[in-house]
DNA sequence: TGATTTAATGCATTTTCATCATTGATGGCG
DNA sequence: CGCCATCAATGATGAAAATGCATTAAATCA
């Protein structure tokens, strides 16, 4: 075989073998009938093998064509299927989504996004990975997710941040508490009752503690949990009040506890869209974040 | 996708792939740097998305990239796999060769010259098919073989008949029988002796009844059979003596037999390759008949 | 900052490809 | 028996694509 044959030539091949007839074959292949003999002739010539026994009256194929047959078959069948696949892919009606969230953003915001996006992408997945902000930094740098929903980080070398929604802080009491009734509450409250908080290491927390500073108190944590869960099971037992971000409310079982936003500076912590800068989205995870920046 | 990829272009994306640098991908596919650059852009251009995150320093997959490498391994292998198992095929080192042949020709001539060819064609089936000479016009002429080794065909159309060899006719009888010692047997002996004849339409018996009719003389079979094996067990036996062809002795238990050439006109059948007209042969069959006609 | 390496681009050239118009061959039909 | 219709092949021509060379622009390293 002295140079490779083309998919062009392949599926003029089968056009003829099927059709029997360059004519028509050329009008299926939507080239002119000498475009197709000699495309035909192309292969013939690098095969170096005649396909087909033809004359103006018959056309029927040779035992190498008859060898050709299959193999072409295959070969352009292959060939549209995947890349037929492929531009799916690429327009983003299929693939994987892969998604690093905050727990509290996990719970409050995608689920709602990831319903309305399924209606117009069913083949695509969507794998919500819940991690700490600590841990996001490096799921979106490794690519191990596409994008994550987070705070602003603290340095952005190579992150990309788009701010979505503001999660104000709340207090958290139970429904008989005193400040259940209450329109707002101060942060200086926090330092007077007893009070329920989030691990060390958690962004809110950190968030509690910069606050607290900036308005001269310090938090004096009479219980202390990581996990959301059960910092507001905590508090439905009466064991003290909490102060979490709004959409963390949704990872707490609220029947018996009351939400009061907190008053004061910088009670809201920025959740966004984090990135990896530079580096290109694929488009089923950009069409997603299109739902979700409508939704919010 | 507004049009689709070549095969070209997704051997290049391969080769970047694979070597993350477009100066050694370049070499690998044995084009300068800029060309294949232009492979990559075009198959971008194509997909509509972009294949590699790219600068002069690093060059990376995009996660559509990704996506397509498995699938243009798959397809380029495919394609190359497929296509050199054809040209193997058209080469002749591989497929299956079918003859159709009469039974003395494929016990005495064809099967020196399939060992001889199997040792360079180790991948070509050989059927062969047995038949006396009224059926291999049929086979010859349907496809259902590639070629026949036959006697000449009475008409011709759409046949081609190449000549081999001359096929002697020999006279067979017992060792002890008188004839054994002479070096000739005139056809006239046939008349004189008890004669054991192939069956009526063999085309064995044809030749002889028009020899003998040429001598002026006519066959008075004691015996007929239409097997040649038989009349030679026959023969042995002593119920008479028999006329046949020299090729023909390879079916029969020579043992306790003689075989003198006959002597006068018309003394052989010309033996030859019968081929479907105008049509072209697939190259293994061209190989096998190439040996065939060294070996003669 | 300068040297060096690398991918992209401008441009000229060659090669490939398609179309139109025509030829040559084949079989059917009057 | 010859004309006609149909079909694939071919020739000529022009457009599009691919390629290579020379060069540019960007990025890293010393």
């Amino acid at each position: 075989m002295r140079s490779t044959l083309t998919v062009h030539e392949l599926e003029a091949f089968l056009a003829v073998a099927e059709l029997r007839n360059f004519r028509l074959a050329a009008e299926r292949v939507h080239v002119s009938q000498p475009a197709l003999s000699r495309s035909v002739q192309s292969a013939e010539h690098k095969l170096d093998a005649r396909l087909f026994d033809r004359n103006t009256r018959r056309v029927e194929l040779t035992r190498e064509g008859e060898e050709l047959l299959p193999i072409a078959r295959r070969i352009v069948g292959e060939f549209h299927d995947s890349l037929s696949d492929l531009s799916e892919f690429v327009a983003g009606r299929r693939g994987r989504i892969a998604i690093a969230c905050l727990p509290s953003a996990a719970a409050a915001l995608l689920p709602r996004a990831m319903s309305v996006f399924q209606d117009t992408h069913p083949r695509v997945t969507i794998a919500l990975e819940p991690v700490s902000a600590e841990f996001v930094r490096t799921r979106v740098l490794d690519g191990s997710a596409d994008f994550a929903i987070s705070v602003a980080p603290p340095r952005q070398d190579g992150l990309a941040f788009e701010p979505l929604i503001s999660d104000e802080f709340v207090c958290v009491c139970s429904l008989g508490d005193p400040l259940a009734s209450r329109r707002r509450v101060s942060w200086s409250v926090l330092a007077e009752r007893p009070l329920v908080a989030s691990g060390p290491a958690s962004s809110i927390r950190q968030i509690a503690d910069r606050v607290m500073a900036q308005c001269g108190l310090s938090i004096q944590a009479r219980y202390e949990c990581a996990n959301i869960s059960v910092v507001g099971a905590m508090v439905a037992a009466g064991l003290g009040i909490a102060a979490i971000p709004r959409l963390a409310l949704r990872l707490i079982d609220m029947s018996t506890l009351a939400a009061i936003p907190m008053a004061g500076p910088g009670v809201s912590r920025e959740i966004g869209i984090l990135t990896r800068g530079g580096r290109s989205l694929p488009a089923a995870a950009g069409s997603f974040l299109d739902v979700l920046r409508r939704q919010v």
